[in-house]
DNA sequence: ATAATTGATATTTGATCAAAAGTCAAAACT
DNA sequence: AGTTTTGACTTTTGATCAAATATCAATTAT
């Protein structure tokens, strides 16, 4: 049985209200609950989480210092919208950067790490079946991340973790595309490749998983 | 002359209490203002910087989701010792990141381009020979986001604008190993890969550049 | 009728303050 | 002597309030 070493706790941080609704605002920015173009102001947000507004004010600092919050008129915030431009230089990163972590993710693959991700990719399959939307991106996440955190670098999961904050809000409109089943084909193709340790297969499923919902995306999204 | 088209004006955002604090503390930290282990109160920064407690706390705030900061003993706040790991990790996601943008940067290289960075080097070799260090790692900092800058993404700019808030307190202790002088042969080097448009030779230089004042930095700093 | 200006309103920003939490050191006990 | 406990003090956290600022609508002028 294996004895904790005393490195291995966790730091264990003071649960403070501020960081309860900085959690609050991140699962509902990650689950897709805030469309873009809607608006709050922190007295909404304080009210709808029956705190005060001063915890709701430096959590939404946090967060738009993380650019997932931005200010819409000076008189509200929401999620930022992003133009034709910003989406691309957004997928790009995310090619290169989610590329980089898979790559790294795949220097050592566990049979554990392995059942985990088969675990989450049919729990993701489930819920695409079953047109559960929140279910799916939820579960998309979960499985982006199994492997994102399987890279062992805290720092590229961080910066990671961050573009996702900045996409999320944008993946609830791949559902009416019916996209869903086109990216479970990527994900079942990066499962398959992981466990043949194939790096640069898992790398072209992951771009094609990235690249396709930004084309989606465009095609739905941008009018101009 | 150029006529200013209408797109092209910034948006001139606000100009606010927290946001002069928060422009501050970051400059303080990219010129290795704050020595890794000195710590201060929030009071402590309000009676520097002669404003009230409420602005330097969004600035830390800001700061502390950035990881610039970090909750040194529940009574202060300091910039986050890294151990040798966190160190490693530093380097070896700056190695990629940056070594991206450096590709980036490259798909096009104008002549203004070339002649800022060598204005640039110019600026560093001098600091480095009147042993300047606040003045070298200014002119470090300036050279290295020329190039970050013409990559020409938004995005990666701010992802490696974040990385160097964390390590830049650092990079002082370069100065007593004499290591500038090394990092400004490199620096040369990458200026002459750019002119030649050898993107191998220039990320080469790059990644010498970093992972030897990794090595140093080790060196010097890890005990155990 | 259209455009600009002005004024009212909503919201953020910054200040002050009370309460909660944490730290440090002195004192008490083993 | 070393360890634990206690208590004073420091600092953060959250609340409330005033001032600054932006937005929106109504009014005025062209």
């Amino acid at each position: 049985m294996g004895m904790k070493s005393i490195e291995s706790i966790t730091p264990l941080k003071r649960k403070t209200l501020q960081t309860e609704v900085y959690r609050q605002l991140c699962s509902l920015i990650l689950e897709g609950g805030l469309a873009p173009g809607e608006s709050f102001t922190i007295a909404s947000i304080a009210n709808a989480l029956q705190v005060s507004p001063m915890p709701v004010r430096e959590a939404v600092t946090r967060l738009m210092a993380e650019k997932a919050l931005t200010i819409v008129s000076g008189r509200s915030m929401g999620v930022p919208d992003l133009n034709k431009t910003s989406f691309e230089d957004l997928k790009n990163v995310r090619v290169e950067i989610e590329s980089l972590a898979l790559k790294w993710a795949m220097r050592n693959t566990s049979p554990k790490f392995i059942a985990d991700l088969e675990e989450k990719l049919i729990i993701m399959i489930a819920a695409e079946k079953s047109s559960e939307v929140k279910g799916f991106i939820r579960a998309n996440y979960n499985f982006h991340f199994a492997i994102y955190n399987h890279a062992n670098s805290p720092i590229l999961y961080n910066l990671i973790s961050n573009l996702w904050l900045r996409i999320s809000p944008y993946l609830h409109v791949l559902s009416e595309s019916g996209h869903y089943k086109i990216s479970n084909e990527q994900h079942h193709n990066i499962l398959a490749a992981v466990k043949m340790h194939d790096v640069e297969k898992a790398t072209a499923s992951l771009i094609e998983d990235i690249t396709s919902a930004y084309d989606t995306l465009v095609a739905t999204l941008i009018t101009d």
